[in-house]
DNA sequence: ACATTGCTTGACCGTTTGGTCAAATCGGAC
DNA sequence: GTCCGATTTGACCAAACGGTCAAGCAATGT
């Protein structure tokens, strides 16, 4: 708008170089410390280490933990949900899955943090995303439920709930994000080769796709 | 030295009633609190409150935090695994594996913090329980995928990896438990409506057994 | 009745941790 | 250089928490 003040309750700040820095900083290390203890478990005193600076000093840019925790959460979320948006109407169904699934898995090998947050949040109750579960995650699932009945409706997927769909999806591909250190721990040395998660995203979507029913 | 015992180190203890019901109880309220806000988010005095006790006389039945938590998790995970070790190799594979996935499913039903307490042991890197991933686990699992191998060897299961098809089911099984505030919060009302696992059931069913590509 | 053992707890301690504050330092505008 | 706001931090505080201890209470055997 305008270089004034328009805004309803939040000011328009011009976040300075320096700001930027290091509020990105901050979120990156507070990702880290999250994902590997938990909201609770986390200290302050670590993020700020990660991040290289004092507490006080982080303090200086987040007003408390909890903050912090608001804004690495939300933002992880966005782009979290974001190839699940673009499942495509119009597409070939099949296709369309086929991306997505994979896109998950790949997110889940490059950024397996971003899933163990999300899955913590979500363990213990979803005390501070429970309302973006309730409208904005809603909504997004209740359009794309839409899109994948239609699918069925045209014969170009075999007739399964939707919902039920989505949720497999998820559970199988956050699983290689959430419990890698059991996957490394019962199938040990072969988990970290360089073919594992291509090998991964084969199997699952084959079984997702075809099932294990022999044909 | 002792009356008359000569176990190797630990001494077997009789156990008295009053004994057995406040570890009990002390399990069963642990159970509850570790579940609902994980290792460090709990705290003994709450663990002490729902066993119906103080803290000092909880600790008298339990050394330490840590104690109380590694004998809750070993407990449960025993019991959790017990459906997935009755596979049997002689059944008829699709039919072994859906009573495996039924069972599953009804115990994330029924019992969801002790998949909730797994969970996040596990995706806080294991660091009571790793042991038991690399050794106890990893052969049940060995075990498995052998008699899953076999089974597509005889041409009973479409040719999928073993491995991934047991990451599969347990991550879709388990998911139903872990995120059921997620679950409810997409799906809304029904999801505590009383056919509602079963419609779940059968949805992982159909999608695992015969994929979702129209037939 | 008494003693011994098992069970229970109020009071306390040391540590950790989220958060504050005043003072110091930095960095760009003039 | 000087000034002023932005940035940084050492020192500190109060609350929460895991764990200890000595003393009290209950139960059981003799």
């Amino acid at each position: 708008m305008s270089p004034k003040k328009t805004s309803t309750a939040k000011e328009a700040k011009p976040l300075s170089r320096i700001q930027e820095a290091n509020r990105k900083a901050i979120l990156d290390a507070a990702l880290d410390v999250f994902a590997k203890s938990g909201f609770r478990g986390a200290t302050i005193d670590e993020i700020a280490g990660k991040a290289g600076m004092s507490k006080p000093n982080l303090l200086y840019y987040f007003k408390s933990k909890r903050a912090i925790y608001q804004q690495v959460l939300e933002q992880t979320l966005s782009e979290w949900l974001t190839p699940f948006a673009e499942l495509d109407p119009n597409g070939d169904p099949v296709e369309e899955l086929r991306r997505y699934i994979t896109a998950k898995l790949k997110m889940s090998e490059s950024n397996p943090n971003a899933s163990k947050l999300f899955a913590n949040e979500v363990i213990h109750g979803a005390p501070v995303i429970s309302d973006f579960l309730t409208t904005s995650l809603k909504a997004l699932v209740d359009e794309k439920a839409k899109v994948i009945r239609k699918w069925v409706g045209e014969g170009k997927l075999a007739p399964i709930d939707p919902y039920h769909l989505i949720f497999t999806i998820w559970a199988t591909t956050q699983h290689y994000a959430d419990f890698d250190v059991q996957i490394r721990a019962v199938i040990g040395t072969q988990a970290g080769k360089p073919g594992f998660h291509e090998q991964a995203a084969q199997a699952v979507l084959s079984i997702i796709l075809y099932g294990i029913k022999p044909r």
